[in-house]
RNA sequence: CUACGGACUUA
């Protein structure tokens, strides 16, 4: 089962479905009954797809096995939900999860809370953290970022940064995450001297800053600021010994075409092949919006026509 | 047991 539950799980996060449903039917054919981890990976690889119906086809079957649903099956459905923007969905499940008798745990709570403030209803999110806490659950480090980076979305920095502090308040120590959801709010809003103060900060209580936190940084100077400053942070990341990944090297297409850097921001689509990462549509849709705005729309076009013969498609 | 939640890129 252990192993079975492992290659479902692969198969599954990787968005190979059907071979996650065909191991599926091997283990009952092999008279080994999935568990509660085997089909939550399953239908949670359904969730993350947008597949709703499917994921609680999944799940009804599991229960028709007479395997009981815990809080992580629901959560998977509630996050494949919000992650697709159907929220209030989401929130007709978290209800009905409770009517069935599953208390929401934890991460129940923040996958919802999350989905309220990616789509911007963040004050929604700040109520559902109040009935969180009167019910009894303690917020951890996920819960509260994810509310404190819809304010960061949103370019409320004092509110992100009253969340900060008082999660601190409440005895919860900021991780990597935390911090880069709080950086990323001061460096979009071209507040650079406090993003990178945020930044020295952070690595005087000992937690390093990662990719993500670098990236954070970057993207900032898209909208306010320079390419120049861009680079340095580019290379100061690598000078920590941090691989750039696909959002670095998006954050930098995005940083030069805002600037007009267009054949810059083509030599970056060959340094990052070279480096191993494949541009992919965000790339292609940076670069291509970057002409759009400065009206030229025949050097879109051309790069419209390139990303189909790389074999991507438009989104 | 590689099951479920939070940050950073385009639109």
């Amino acid at each position: 089962i252990v192993t079975y539950n492992a290659m479902v799980t692969g198969y599954a996060q990787r968005g190979f479905m059907d071979e996650a449903l065909t191991l599926i039917k091997n283990m009952h054919q092999g008279g080994i009954k999935p568990d509660v981890i085997t089909w939550t990976a399953a239908l949670s690889g359904f969730a993350r797809l947008g597949k709703q119906k499917e994921a609680l086809r999944l799940f009804q079957e599991m229960e028709q096995s007479g395997v009981k649903s815990n809080s992580a099956s629901w959560n998977a459905i509630i996050v494949g939900l919000t992650q697709h923007g159907h929220t209030m969905l989401a929130y007709d499940m978290f209800q009905e999860m409770q009517m069935a008798g599953t208390k929401p745990n934890v991460a129940s709570w923040t996958a919802l809370i999350s989905g309220f403030a990616q789509q911007g209803h963040v004050a929604t999110g700040q109520e559902l953290l109040k009935q969180m806490k009167m019910s009894g659950m303690v917020p951890d480090v996920a819960t509260w970022t994810a509310l404190l980076a819809g304010h960061a979305r949103e370019g409320c920095l004092e509110e992100s940064l009253e969340l900060f502090l008082q999660m601190q308040r409440e005895g919860v120590r900021p991780d990597v995450i935390a911090w880069t959801a709080l950086i990323g709010g001061y460096a979009k809003k071209g507040y650079h001297k406090d993003a990178s103060s945020f930044l020295m900060e952070m690595k005087q209580r000992g937690v390093a800053p990662n990719v993500g936190t670098w990236n954070a940084l970057i993207v900032g100077h898209a909208s306010h600021g320079s390419v120049a400053e861009a680079m340095q942070l580019f290379t100061e990341m690598q000078q920590e010994g941090l691989k750039p990944n696909q959002y670095t090297w998006n954050a930098m297409i995005l940083v030069l075409s805002h600037h007009g850097q267009f054949e810059e921001a083509c030599i970056v689509f060959n340094i990052m092949q070279r480096e191993g990462i494949k541009p992919d549509v965000v790339s292609w849709n940076t670069l291509i919006a970057g002409y759009c705005h400065r009206g030229r729309d025949k050097e879109a076009f051309e790069h419209f026509e390139q990303m189909k013969y790389e074999g991507l498609s438009p989104d």
